[in-house]
DNA sequence: TTTGTCATGTAACATATGTCACATCTAACC
DNA sequence: GGTTAGATGTGACATATGTTACATGACAAA
């Protein structure tokens, strides 16, 4: 990682807020599956995604989850930009899906360049408000189509970030949209009647 | 309406933004039923309100309606907020359910206050964090509950602002749970044989 | 009092989704 | 090759929710 490759990840700060960052952030590599954040838990620190897809999710009390986001090289987590002006704790759990680079920021940071660094104030708020719409988004699925139309609807993101081939088993599709595996397997199977996808053990292939 | 009221209705910020809002501001009485956003809708100002009780809810293309949360004195629409940088259009709608006075702002000014007072962008940013974990709660709600929870969670949110007797229809509860008539009905019938609720015509009374 | 409108009650049925039980298949490993 | 674990297929059934159709009840205007 070089300051060169900050410029390109993340375009449109100021030039001094690139040194800045350089100078402060840290640099932490992840695994794919690591855990980077849980309900709950305090949140000591602002993580900007620099490589790889993390994705975000809500989990219930009885270990239930359901799918929000995922997050890309040059988006920041929301819930971390959120919780900068007092050390509050996440709503929202974060994964590593594949391999990641992460930089995390000392939260007073984060509030001293608020207001230093014009840029800076405007990344954060688009970041917001692409997370919010991602939250309503969701809450139309949920609240006004049926399983059929949320799981076309889930593979097409995954799709979007992962290629046509999402290697991923019906049990964890079923998990993310909180519903059942033999659900899944029976939705996936008109999917592919109706050519929108092919059924590969431990794939699917995304039609058109 | 005084600069006097404003600072207690906003605590917490500074005294030059006092004086800023008080002069750059319009301040809009609307009637109990209005409708102060709807989807789409471009957003030309920043709107904090100052008494009364707003609604936001979700509209898909249909018309069907989600109910997502009230907004009272001393609180603001994020939408609004999360719009200042770019002028953008609106996700979400918002209609009085009583008589109300709300206070615009150029959205410009919301911009520059963002780096001139401290209070305001730490006012901005507890809004943003409170809207956020309100849209984290209703997808749980919908992802993890049933209706009778989702119904006992949605009066629920009722009483705390509106008083133990809601002068509410069965109808209008089903609109806003994207839900339908009989199916309240049903349900109020269980909450009532289970002492949760008194049924009256028009009115439905919250016990405990 | 009568009439009409809107709110509510209710039974029967339709449909989507979840659950259970078990069969079958595939890849990997011995 | 044979065994095994995990992934997928499938039918039968349970349940929650939505829909239809109609009855009844409450209130207000005429």
């Amino acid at each position: 990682m070089t300051i060169e490759k900050l410029r390109v990840i993340f375009p449109n700060l100021e030039e001094p807020l690139y040194e800045d960052i350089w100078n402060n952030a840290t640099i932490k590599e992840v695994k794919a599956g690591d855990s980077l954040l849980r309900v709950g838990q305090t949140i000591r620190s602002t993580m900007l995604i620099l490589d790889g897809l993390v994705k975000l999710y809500r989990e219930d009390d009885e270990g239930k989850e359901y799918f929000l986001y995922y997050l890309q090289g040059g988006e920041a987590c929301s819930m971390s930009l959120i919780c900068a002006i007092r050390h509050n704790t996440s709503e929202m759990s974060a994964k590593a899906l594949t391999d990641a680079t992460i930089l995390t920021i000392p939260l007073d940071l984060m509030d001293l360049w608020m207001s230093k660094y014009k840029s800076w104030y405007q990344f954060v708020i688009l970041s917001y408000r692409s997370r919010f719409e991602e939250l309503l988004k969701t809450i139309d699925a949920i609240a006004f189509s049926n399983m059929d139309e949320r799981l076309e609807n889930y593979l097409n993101k995954q799709v979007e970030k992962l290629g046509t081939t999402l290697k991923i088993t019906h049990q964890e599709i079923a998990n993310d949209l909180n519903s059942s595996r033999e659900v899944i397997s029976r939705l996936l199977k008109k999917m592919e009647a109706r050519n929108r996808v092919v059924i590969h053990r431990n794939a699917i292939e995304w039609i058109k």
